[in-house]
RNA sequence: GCAGCCGUAGCUCAGCUGGUUAGAGCGCCUGACUGUGGAUCAGGAGGUCGCAGGUUCGAAUCCCGCCGGCUGUACCA
């Protein structure tokens, strides 16, 4: 094969073998967190059909205008997302969320939807933004929508909706927030602090960032501009401000500053503040009468509240804005951080007149599933160490006894318990080590000894490993071998139920 | 996107101001301890020094570009 010109050939071999590497922003999932994820998405789903939400599923790729991201000026779709064109020119692109999808799905459907339509939906999308730790281009939403109906009704069944989907995954009370702003009641103040509307893109996306910025950096935003500190020789970056005059300024940051005790008290506090504007008086009278249908529910503010600084979308929302943060701290290497949103969405009155031209309120949001994942390892309400391993590994040291193993490995699978028969080679010491490494809980072994004594072997293996590691057997491999740490032989007929017995040791 | 830092074995890293065959720990594989994970012992595999150019007698080490990672910032439907 090589005898003629080896270097050469294996040379050029190497050359053409590709990296294992994936695209930039991508990633696997290995199967216990697909497991851990799975299992999180089947209980939201059960609490979202609980709400009288039905399924629905869209395909990955739309007409780039479908999804609303066409330059009008260039012939190009924005940045942002994953586009290409076809044969005929047409641009198409990989969706960026759930909600455009059902714009379109409701604006095509029009006349068989019974009007207030809803419906869940999860799947991946995909956005070509900077990847960062824990957020990818590939990430998976779990949204619920409520199309044709505009009452603050629905809105406030949304909000249930989410905060029981967050109990379901059993993040305690006091964990999470949802957390709900107004659009309208924005706009009324940005007409009482006279922003011209060329600048209330610039100041809606100051005001959000108070908590990273803090309050000084939002002031700066909305005045002069802002420069990052970069790094310690970097000049850091500048971001221009509006440029608003001091007092206006001052008027929005009361607005930031109006306390989030209680939503009674947020309402009395911004209402000076916006009152008078037609926009500001109709967000405040929807906040007063969400704040009324929560309390019917029984939702306290312990669960819901009012919070001036949830602005999020911005050419998008038209009335009630929600957020979903987690309250509690996480360890970050030296740090504590806040978690942060799990969770968004709000009101968008004017996503389907885009296709119709005839106005259908709509309400809903997404759920982010990788963060909020993420947030329940955090918080330690997931089984990470079992999730996606196989609990019994049937070993298979004796060729002879094929059949005897293949037997039991059936028994154990028509039990219901999952049940790997080990397939590679090896002698028993290779297996039991690969049993180790891949976490299995029981091994089922047995050779001409046990078979002449009409019985199996178990062993629990968790038991072994932590026994290996006493005094005594530490350095001895003698008494290792005679005690078999954790392993006892059970009559042949009681196999099932030796393993359950194991497996019940550890919960499983 | 912009700015800064970084990129040496699967992992964590060493390799001084450019100088011969690039190292360690851990991990991995094989074997021994006569049917057992751990421990111990003996061997072994594995590196285009991120990629491509340039400077040089000579580059992992210097310069440029690209790719990738981290941090901050912008955008985020």
């Amino acid at each position: 094969m090589s005898e003629a010109h080896p270097p050469a050939k294996k040379k050029q071999k190497k050359r053409k073998r590709p990296d294992p590497r994936l695209p930039r922003g991508f990633r696997d999932l290995p199967p216990g967190d697909l497991v851990l994820r799975r299992e999180m998405i089947r209980r939201v789903c059960e609490v979202y059909e609980r709400y009288g939400f039905t399924p629905l599923e869209t395909p990955a790729v739309e007409y780039v205008e479908t999804l609303g991201k066409f330059l009008p000026e260039a012939d190009q779709p924005d940045g942002g997302i994953f586009a290409w064109r076809y044969d005929d020119g047409e641009w198409v692109a990989l969706r960026y969320d759930l909600t455009a999808p059902l714009s379109r799905y409701v604006a095509k459907n029009f006349q068989e939807l019974g009007m207030p339509f809803r419906r869940y939906q999860t799947g991946p999308v995909w956005r070509l933004e900077k990847p960062e730790p824990g957020r990818y281009r590939e990430f998976v939403q779990l949204d619920i929508d409520i199309v044709g109906a505009g009452s603050v009704l629905a809105d406030a069944e949304v909000i249930d909706v989410l905060a029981h989907a967050m109990e379901a995954l059993e993040i305690p009370r006091g964990s999470y927030l949802v957390c709900v702003n107004h659009r309208r009641v924005l706009n009324g103040l940005l007409e009482r602090a006279a922003v011209p509307p060329e600048k209330t893109l610039p100041v809606l996306r100051a005001l959000d960032k108070l908590d990273r910025l803090g309050l000084d950096g939002v002031r700066a935003l909305l005045g002069p501009g802002r420069r990052d500190q970069g790094s310690a020789a970097g000049e850091g970056d500048f971001t221009p401000g509006a440029d608003l005059a001091p007092e206006q300024i001052e008027t929005l940051l009361a607005f930031l500053a109006a306390p989030a005790e209680g939503r009674r008290g947020y309402l009395e506090a911004v209402r000076p503040l916006v009152e008078g504007t037609p926009d500001g008086d109709a967000g405040l009278a929807e906040l007063a009468e969400l704040d009324a249908i929560l309390d019917e529910r029984g939702l306290g503010t312990d669960r819901v509240v009012f919070n001036p600084t949830v602005v999020r979308g911005l050419g998008y929302y038209t009335g009630a804005v929600v957020e979903v943060v987690l309250t509690f701290e996480v360890e970050e290497g030296a740090e504590r951080r806040r978690f942060g949103s799990v969770a968004g969405g709000g009101r968008y009155d004017d996503l389907i007149a885009r296709f119709t031209g005839q106005k259908v309120p709509a309400t809903g949001a997404s759920i982010g599933v990788d963060r909020l994942l993420a947030a329940l390892k955090a918080l330690g309400k997931v089984e990470t160490d079992t999730a996606g391993k196989v609990p019994v590994l049937v070993t298979t040291m004796d060729r002879s006894l094929r059949r005897e193993y293949q037997a039991w490995a059936d028994e154990l699978r028509a039990a219901g318990i999952a049940t790997e028969l080990y397939c590679g080679s090896g002698n028993v010491g290779k297996q039991f080590k690969y049993a180790d490494r891949r976490g299995f809980t029981v091994a089922v072994v047995a050779g001409g000894d046990e078979m002449s004594r009409g019985e199996v072997s178990l062993k629990d293996l968790r038991l072994g490993k932590e026994l290996s590691r006493s005094e005594e057997l530490a350095a001895d491999r003698k008494q290792w071998l005679e005690q078999l740490p954790g392993q006892f032989s059970v009559p042949r007929e009681r196999l099932v139920d030796g393993v359950r017995e194991v497996l019940a040791r550890y919960g499983r």
